[in-house]
DNA sequence: AATAATTTTTAGACAAAACTAATAATTATT
DNA sequence: AATAATTATTAGTTTTGTCTAAAAATTATT
């Protein structure tokens, strides 16, 4: 497989979770930055090679096969991700690029060994579960902090926007995965949010709010 | 920089450490197992984008910042085999594809501090040396076991060829970098060595001992 | 239901990197 | 020094992945 066909497939792969159905051209094009008229070219190519199921006009659909390859390099991408926080000291702000990158290496043998030296662990530093092996994800049970009502606390999971701007803001605030975060008030005119984290108090944005995945605090 | 140039780069630096003169398109051709007519392609753009220096039937050298380059490719094929074997328990015949592909990921940064996160190792995993982030190479003294004296006691530091199966040979005969080396006979007839390791004694032929690098051990 | 707007596909071209076959230059041999 | 052998280059294709511009299909709007 190519390093273009991978990339192809990784996208296909993200849009189809969020739409289940045909994925379009124009999506495609646009998370690849490329031309329509690319996609319908490499959308074939794909086709012929029994890793997405396509029918002029209707949009795309990953087979078995393809949604297989797709989370493997996935899997390698965030393995990566931890591989470049956890032992050379990036920040969750920089893994991107180079993950990017490091997700087309083609050597199994190598991705199974580094989840070993990492510990096996079941999510990227955005939060995002890593697949394991076989292509199993571990789904946690999570919500948007825009959605939990008030005087609730809850623990931050991840980020659904990990632009490098929304991460360094977080830094910022002081908000990483495992903050413990309480809900003390919401504005009604625009839903911004006050919230408390180690007894500190400040305002965010519905927008900010919208885009941080947490998780009830469990009550014992 | 793609993919493909960096290759040439690196192999054209891999030539000129053997024959110091203009590198022949044949010899390059032969390998990075492709055709003379491609060498002669690649090279004219190599030497547009000031990498190489080239004339018609002259062979190519390497400019200065040409040098840079492929040293800095060499830098990270080296270092990646280093964590291969020191961190994910790759044997030293397994490293050598692997490395291929992760010699052209782009990021200094990763490269940096990988290198520190391996506690800066002077050597790769068959004794090669790896080039600083300047370029600069620490070169160790050595000599091959066949130009070796009978009688003397020397240190393995090195392999010339390292193709897995010379490398699976000395795993099996227990001959790795540090080993201690005495050779007790050379058969006059082949050249074949008689040497011992470790207390045992055994055979090896002269293109073994032509292919592993010594130094001797120094007497107090 | 007809037309307008949008989306997608086709057709044709281009750049990168490879190839084969033919030609040219260099080196070796008589 | 002339010819043979070797080595290198050019010319013309091929494949991959992209593009633009035009045509076709689908969806939205009046």
């Amino acid at each position: 497989m190519t390093y273009s066909e991978e990339n192809y497939l990784k996208v296909i792969y993200h849009l189809s979770l969020v739409s289940p159905k045909g994925i379009n051209t124009n999506a495609i094009a646009k998370m690849i930055e490329s031309k329509a008229s690319s996609v319908t070219d490499m959308v074939k190519k794909l086709a012929d090679k029994e890793l997405v199921i396509y029918q002029k006009y209707q949009g795309v659909n990953l087979t078995a096969k393809g949604l297989k390859a797709a989370k493997m390099i996935v899997r390698k991408h965030r393995l990566w991700e931890v591989f470049l926080v956890e032992k050379l000291d990036f920040t969750w702000d920089e893994v991107h690029d180079v993950a990017e990158e490091l997700e087309h290496i083609h050597s199994e043998k190598l991705i199974n060994r580094l989840e070993e030296f990492l510990g096996f662990p079941k999510e990227d530093p955005h939060g995002d579960p890593i697949p394991d092996r076989n292509g199993q994800i571990i789904k946690v049970e999570k919500q948007l902090l825009s959605d939990v009502p008030l005087h609730t606390k809850v623990i931050c999971l991840g980020v659904k926007d990990s632009s490098p701007s929304f991460l360094q803001y977080l830094d910022k605030q002081h908000i990483s995965l495992g903050s413990e975060i309480e809900v003390v008030n919401i504005e009604l005119f625009d839903l911004s949010l006050t919230i408390v984290i180690n007894q500190h108090e400040f305002l965010i944005s519905h927008k900010i709010a919208s885009n941080l995945f947490v998780k009830l605090v469990e009550h014992v």
